[in-house]
DNA sequence: CAATGGATGATAATGATTATCATTCCCATA
DNA sequence: TATGGGAATGATAATCATTATCATCCATTG
């Protein structure tokens, strides 16, 4: 909580760790789209020890910090997100033969303003308190598209 | 595939066995997102003697088929869907509390549009085959939505 | 009737994730 | 500085959805 960098975004949070620090540190280097594997590999390699339920309490626990953002694109792992203010809004396009996610922020002004819209009308509509929504594109990336 | 009213459409297909039927026959019946566990109960009340395994099949078998279409909302099981021509293209709200899933159509043209301007141009840009898309809304249903 | 190939049911196996639990660590207070 | 308590951790068992395996069944064709 002290020196680390992140005290302003903690209020209510527990102790920050070395685990939690590693993992962020994980995310800042390879910046993407990380499964906890993902991150429980790249953590091993440097310091040793740190067991894969840390991993997957703390990827749970920066999540509801805010600092990260999850998904789930179909089958598989989960994939989590460094938060990054700076980072536009985006969203996926998902390749259904090799799992590889692409992200793109092109066109998302538009979709925003629609979404924002539509957001609004179907909370009404439906009684529905809308938090978030993700628009996702399915296919076949260029490696996996000649078959 | 004889007097079940369904030949034209499976062409390269295996047999038409009554476990599918009897499949369909529950979508037909409860029309909504089901999925294989909401299945196999609802089967195992009329026909006993149905398989968990053999649900699981042939749910991914009507689906290639292209009868039922496969939806992972996060967490839990997939949802399947039956493809009905006469159903209009809609969008999903899901809640994040209890994963009640809404359908809604409205608004959908608007999206539409925007969606295969959009998808044109990704597809370009990424080189990426997009075969479909998927746009959710994530949130708190009315139920739900006093905490 | 025998052969063939798909379909099925029971169940084992898998993969991702979560729960459990004993231990350790950190910090505040005595 | 010792101590007590709550949070964090690692190892591992448990869970849940789904898939794989395999022996059997069934319908069709030769």
């Amino acid at each position: 909580m002290r020196g680390h960098g992140h005290g302003r975004r903690f209020r209510k949070m527990g102790k920050w760790t070395v685990s939690r620090q590693a993992i962020l540190d994980v995310f800042a280097k390879k910046s993407g789209h990380l499964t906890a594997d993902d991150v429980y590999m790249c953590i091993r390699k440097n310091s040793p020890g740190m067991g894969i339920a840390t991993v997957y309490r703390n990827l749970e626990f920066l999540r509801e910090q805010g600092l990260l953002s999850k998904y789930n694109f179909g089958e598989g792992s989960a994939h989590y997100e460094l938060n990054d203010d700076e980072r536009e809004h985006h969203h996926h396009l998902i390749c259904k033969s090799c799992g590889k996610v692409i992200d793109y922020s092109e066109f998302v002004d538009r979709e925003l303003k629609l979404i924002k819209d539509t957001e609004k009308e179907l909370s009404k509509k439906h009684k529905f308190d809308i938090e978030s929504h993700e628009l996702c594109f399915y296919g076949k990336c260029s490696s996996c598209a000649g078959r």
